[in-house]
DNA sequence: ATGAAAGCGCTAACAT
DNA sequence: ATGTTAGCGCTTTCAT
């Protein structure tokens, strides 16, 4: 490994030097610190100009020699996804630590608004930053207000509260997903006819309801051919899911879709594989995980939409890092892309 | 994921302290340097498993002091997508910079194996790593194994060459996109049966080629009802691409489908909405850009299937980087999905 | 308002 | 084989 020398790069030193300046003031006037009269201030800028100043995050950080500690609030009850989700944190955690920043996960039953409001109301005081998956509910946006008063970093994970001020949300668009998972349903559909069942884990949680709405309003304006069955719910749960799909099948012999907006696809799987039904059926459903990727290859699923747990354990990691050390973010690198896999395309 | 107790992080000298050792000889028994005998390495390693020590990143940059210098090497006539690449490229060397590593840009006629293979063979002993839009040709493989020989750190960026002993592939796999493409090419047009036709830059062009085959591969197996035309070339020039869409057009009455494999979308946009056909007719189009987006959002096009520009930016600087300084890379973060852009989940 | 100086945690000469 | 020491570029008291 060949290493180049220090290359010309200006320091804050070369910087205060061409100034007259000291040290101490050039670092001053660089960070817009105040007491510095505004002719200093002048020739320190034409310094850095002058020499292409650009200074150097590692000696900054390494000086600063600030830590970070943060919270990450968790469902208590992890499904597939939400288990995949900690692992990437936990992944994301080292890599935090290397930043001199600390984590821990704090469990709440986050589709409890109460019991998640709570959780946020005792935040210990040690905390500079929370990444929690949310809810939009009064109690919860005071919650989230009252730790953004106090200059704690919140930023909203997965699941948004958009009510509040949080930071950032880092999770996708619900609606504009289920308008995919719609179009989706209604070109793979081609021109026939025929129902359409959407089963939910509870129309009471936020993204499963903003999904189902935007699901609808597609095949709703676009595919008039396809009747939509009232929603089943069925609370994310494997075994609830295979009655309510065997039902259905019972029920509908002309159902020609089937959108999971929610977890519990193992449930589902099984009975559509029994019923023969299952290659002639269109399947969507939501989070890739080693089942749902089985059953995109096996014809089963027909499209999975995703959210990227890694980019998004990174990205709250990324995002809360920056705004507790008052630096800036890449913003498109901090999108979530809503995706969409066929058995094609997948990673 | 755990501990922080707030400044209490361990530091290699509370380390050597405890190891009864001097700060250098605990560098070299945690940096695994040679020098060091059995013994003292265990009590070292003893001390750091005992003190959970992890070494601070950005204090070893700043000691280190090294600096690297990349080269980047783009076409010398860029369509869109390139344009973009490269924009995004300027950006990403912003954050290089800050790192102590800095970036040029070099030009070559990458479509030309010989011209690519003299930049890269003349290539100035002065940089420690390359990216480059590759070509899978002797010339250049023999080009890339040398600059390896010679200890430089070689990434492929868009368009590979596998044969080449390069250290690292950022880009999309085009068999697998050309599949993609062909699934939603079948599944988008129902049961219908007709005429699809494929537009190419060249099919001497690697990924153009293998797109092909990845689509020809699906509609040959799985859509029997689809009959695929000979695939036309346009030199991903617009205007070439509007007159073989308008003899296409003209002599098959029964197109239903149009997959571009390469670029200059809007000469075939301006026909097809010119034609009447445009609702009517699948058409699936490569990389978004703010003329794709269009055409997907009034219906044009029914698809795009895209390469993350800004993350095949990122992803090749931030590789370079961990090659050339020794640090490891967290791998899914560096694979390039193929992304499917319907105009419902648009970012 | 400005300067001097002491580190931050680690690396790499240069000793021994 | 191990220790001593001088920084890397920047921030931050503490003086002036």
């Amino acid at each position: 490994m060949r290493q180049g020398g220090g290359y010309g790069r200006a320091t804050l030193e070369d910087v205060a030097r061409e100034a007259g300046v000291s040290l101490a003031t050039a670092d001053r006037a660089v960070n817009g610190r105040q007491g510095v009269r505004d002719k200093t201030m002048a020739r320190v800028s034409a310094a850095v100009a002058k020499l292409g100043y650009r200074p150097n995050p590692a000696a900054a950080r390494l000086a600063r020699g600030q830590s970070f500690r943060f919270a990450f609030i968790l469902p208590s009850n992890a499904n597939t996804f939400m288990a995949s989700l900690e692992a990437h944190l936990t992944k994301a955690a080292g890599w935090l630590a290397g930043q001199n920043a600390y984590c821990d996960v704090l469990r709440a039953d986050v589709f409890d608004a109460n019991a998640l409001a709570e959780v946020l109301e005792r935040l210990p005081a040690l905390y500079q930053g929370v990444a929690t998956v949310a809810l939009d509910h009064p109690r919860v946006r005071v919650a989230i207000n009252d730790l953004v008063q106090r200059g704690v970093t919140v930023v909203t994970l997965v699941s948004d509260a958009p009510s509040a001020q949080r930071a950032h949300y880092v999770g996708i668009n619900n609606p504009a997903a289920g308008r995919t998972a719609g179009s989706l349903m209604g070109r793979f559909l081609g021109g026939r006819s025929g129902t359409v069942a959407v089963i939910a884990g509870s129309m009471a949680l936020r993204d499963h309801a903003e999904r189902f709405v935007g699901f609808n309003e597609v095949i709703a304006r676009e595919y008039p051919r396809l009747t939509l069955l009232p929603v089943c719910e069925g609370r994310d749960d494997s075994a609830q899911n295979r009655a309510l799909v065997a039902a259905l099948l019972a029920a509908h012999p002309d159902l020609v879709g089937l959108y999971n907006v929610g977890a519990g696809n193992e449930g589902i799987a099984e009975v559509l594989e029994a019923s023969g039904r299952a290659q002639d059926l269109v399947w969507i459903a939501h989070e890739l995980s080693a089942e749902t990727r089985r059953l995109l290859v096996c014809g089963v699923a027909d499209a999975i939409i995703n959210q990227d747990a890694g980019h998004e354990a990174r990205s709250a990691a990324r995002v809360l890092l920056a705004h507790a050390a008052g630096e800036p973010i890449i913003p498109e690198q901090e999108v979530i892309r809503i995706e969409i896999f066929l058995r094609d395309n997948l990673p």
